[in-house]
DNA sequence: ATTTTAATGCAACTAAGTTGCAAATATAAA
DNA sequence: TTTATATTTGCAACTTAGTTGCATTAAAAT
């Protein structure tokens, strides 16, 4: 994809990502910013970000796209690799700091991972 | 659950399930037994047949919903331990018999994995 | 300041999946 | 075997997430 510019709908659509250091899912972003950015211009971005490499997404297992800024992506080297954890109770998300190690299977070639564990966070365990 | 009664449509259902044996989605499904079933029924039996550990689901990175058998799941220890493959040129997906480490992590406890590794299968890759 | 190009909003659309309800079918009881 | 009961099914209408085309607006380049 092409440059970013820098208008208001890109600054706002990160600020939020600043706010929240978890995984935001889109529908929550476009409930957040229902009345700045139209929900079009939401997942326009939402892809453009993700394609040039400051954000990265999964899905989770009930279809729900989330998506984080990426800490150590670029541009060329943009791979979801990290796992991540959901919360069955409250549902919140977050990257895990964890090497994923990627299986040799015969035959076959593996170039990308999702990996996504499910349990309860720090929060709803107390 | 409750208890599933043999019914033609269930019947079918298992046969695609019998004729194939990697994952199928659910749309795929639909399409296929399209003049058969209805698809609130499908859905509806997708469902049910996941409760009581016939099938297993999971899905994948464009959100859509893979079924498969189950082998070694009962009604009452039914965890989709096992790691899928997709592959990112023919769409296939399947079933990969290796077992996912499950990592400790403090603070919080992880009691289930969906693991969906990506890349080019035995068929796309000649 | 003007031109060029990318970004945005809007409305209409698509596709996946869900809900309520009446009709059909499987199973249990008589 | 027939009748009663409970589950399953199909249908139509609906919901929700996400997409498309196009005219308008706003950045950036000249």
């Amino acid at each position: 994809m092409g440059v970013i510019r820098k208008t208001q709908a890109v600054r706002l659509l990160l600020d939020e990502f600043e706010k929240d250091s978890n995984a935001i899912s889109s529908t929550e972003l476009i409930k957040r910013l229902n009345s700045k950015i139209n929900k079009t211009t939401v997942y326009r971005l939402l892809d453009k970000l993700e394609d040039d490499g400051l954000l990265h997404y999964f899905i989770d297992t009930n279809g729900v796209k989330w998506f984080a800024k990426c800490k150590s992506c670029s541009k060329y080297e943009h791979r979801d690799v990290h796992p991540h954890f959901q919360c069955t109770e409250c549902g919140s998300v977050d990257c895990l700091e964890i090497k994923v190690t990627i299986p040799e299977i015969p035959n076959r070639k593996i170039n990308n991972s999702h990996v996504l564990f499910l349990g309860q966070c720090e929060l709803c365990l107390h």
